[in-house]
RNA sequence: GGCGCUGUAGCCAAGUGGUAAGGCAGAGGUCUGCAAAACCUUUAUCGUGAGUUCGAUUCCCACCGGCGCCUCCA
């Protein structure tokens, strides 16, 4: 089966026909730098890291741009309120270049940490300001945006198309006064800022054909996509709660300027919920990925996300993510002892059906659950041919070509670094373990069991858990 | 109110018009000096009601429940 994807404008699953052959030009949107990243960006960048590596795997050569937002982002709507950056500033005293600075690194090193390669372009929106005004003026041009009072709008009434992401193509039925709020300078309730008008205290300010000013924050998106990727390019990701509006009024700022369509796939990722709530600051069960990180480890948070689909939400919490991490553990057993294990014996197991379920799996609108789920039926497989006689050297060679393949290289699930156990160390503290693993060996041999028990017991007192299997005696770390 | 998603075993979570992957937890067993690990066996008729169909968990409708977007948010 070749691949397929749920296109978010089209409602359905499609097979996926790049424009270019060979090529696949991506875009997703980035994160908007006043805080640090929470579980809900954690969901959302590996989901689409998972995407990227498997168009990769299948040979296509990415072109993965995400973009850093560090202007333009307003508190309230699109129009009003102030500048969220500004206003991190403010609480924290000091300059809006310098929380943007702080946290797009901040945001880096967790998406590092989580295992996501880094996307080929990161353009800062403060970066692409001239390309940001060339748009406008072009929108403006076209009868697409109009001036008011040193701010420009984008009249949504002037493009037919608005709403066909979104399902929202009746722009009457806002109920105007509600909560979206009229601004006198603008033409109609739906219409979005382009460029705003830079008040005097305003920190982020430039010039522009329109007077001293910031862009809006839909701009930002397109003029970036557009010059990285060119005016029409195969995918579009982001978060649910982005479709609308910002992915709306992307497409319709994109498409009035260029006369041609936008972006052929859209790809949403569905949102984290805690205790089966939308995350939130406001409601006080927000978590970064910091904090998460300091109970559980990288890759069992990654795991724990891949474990659900991209389009479904998924609720966090400590239990489920533990059951998780449980059953991850399991399989970063089996490849640690595929790693230690001698070639003992004659056996292979046949990898075909292995490797077609996880490839119809991934080619399934990257179908990471299904796909994982081959690697607990292989996992059966090979600890029971590891422990009744072993593999061949080419049998071995390949098993761990296929977990290192599709579990590392694709999903990015095996264990990243930490300390295991096993002979052939070359860490002092891991000698010592070894060393006392034979003294109770010594003693097991005496039947001397009240000392084996002992040194077992303390050793799993500091952490360290002994298995014994007939070869003798095997440690690992347990946290 | 408008748009959309969703309701599968104790928990998490896939999926299909022909009676349901995988993980966690539980039970029994094999192995083991004991344990751990591993392996084997075992646990669901898919929110409710009606309809289409030879047959629906999967399609249509209604209802009930949960969620998201409609204001910034991955």
């Amino acid at each position: 089966m070749p691949l397929e994807l749920y296109n978010t404008l089209t409602r359905k699953k499609e097979f996926f026909v790049p424009l270019n052959e060979g090529r696949v030009a991506m875009y997703v949107c980035g994160p908007t730098v006043y805080g640090h990243a929470h579980i809900g960006h954690a969901k959302s960048y590996i989901s689409f890291d998972v995407i990227v590596r498997w168009l990769r795997h299948l040979g296509y050569a990415v072109k993965y741009v995400q973009n850093i937002t560090d202007v333009g982002h307003l508190t309230d709507d699109a129009d009003a309120g102030d500048d969220k950056i500004a206003e991190q500033a403010k609480r924290e005293k000091t300059d809006p270049m310098e929380v943007a600075q702080f946290y797009t690194r901040s945001f880096y090193e967790d998406m590092d940490r989580l295992g996501n390669l880094r996307p080929n372009i990161a353009p800062l929106a403060t970066g692409h300001i001239p390309e940001q005004i060339e748009l406008i003026e072009r929108l403006i041009a076209s009868g697409h945006a109009y001036e008011a009072n040193g701010s420009v709008y984008f009249s949504v009434q002037s493009f037919t198309g608005y709403g066909k992401l979104s399902g929202r193509l009746n722009q009457e039925e806002l109920e105007p006064g509600t909560r979206i709020e009229i601004k006198s300078e603008k033409h109609a309730a739906s219409d979005f800022a382009l460029w705003k008008k830079a008040e005097s205290n305003h920190l982020m300010r430039w010039n522009s054909p329109w007077g001293v000013g910031f862009p809006g924050w839909h701009i930002e998106c397109s003029a970036m996509a557009m010059k990285y990727l060119g005016e029409s390019f195969d995918i579009h990701g982001g978060g649910l709660d982005n479709q609308f509006p910002h992915h709306e009024c992307e497409i319709a700022q994109s498409e009035a300027a260029t006369g041609r369509p936008f972006v052929k796939y859209w790809l949403h990722n569905n949102l984290v919920t805690v205790g089966g709530q939308k995350m939130g600051k406001s409601l006080g069960n927000f978590l970064t990925v910091k904090d998460a990180l300091k109970k559980f480890s990288p890759v069992m948070l990654r795991f724990f996300i891949l474990q659900s689909h991209y389009r479904s939400p998924l609720d966090f919490s400590d239990a489920a993510l533990e059951a998780a991490g449980a059953g991850l553990e399991k399989l970063h057993d089996t490849y640690r002892r595929l790693g230690e294990a001698k070639i003992t014996g004659a056996a292979i197991i046949e990898l075909a059906p292995f490797e077609q379920r996880f490839i119809d799996s991934m080619n399934d609108d990257f179908n990471s659950p299904t796909a994982i789920a081959t690697f607990f039926d292989l996992n059966r497989e090979v600890n029971t041919k590891l422990s009744s006689g072993g593999f061949s050297e080419a049998g071995l060679k390949d098993v761990l070509s296929f977990y290192n393949r599709f579990a590392g290289d694709v999903l990015g699930i095996l264990p990243g670094g930490e300390t295991t156990g096993g002979s052939g160390s070359a860490d002092a503290g891991n000698k010592a373990i070894d060393l006392l693993l034979e003294l109770r060996q010594q003693a097991k041999a005496k039947k001397d069991f009240a000392t084996s028990d002992l040194i077992r017991m303390k050793l799993t007192d500091i952490g360290v858990e002994v298995q014994d299997t007939k070869e003798g005696s095997s440690w690992k770390l347990k946290n």
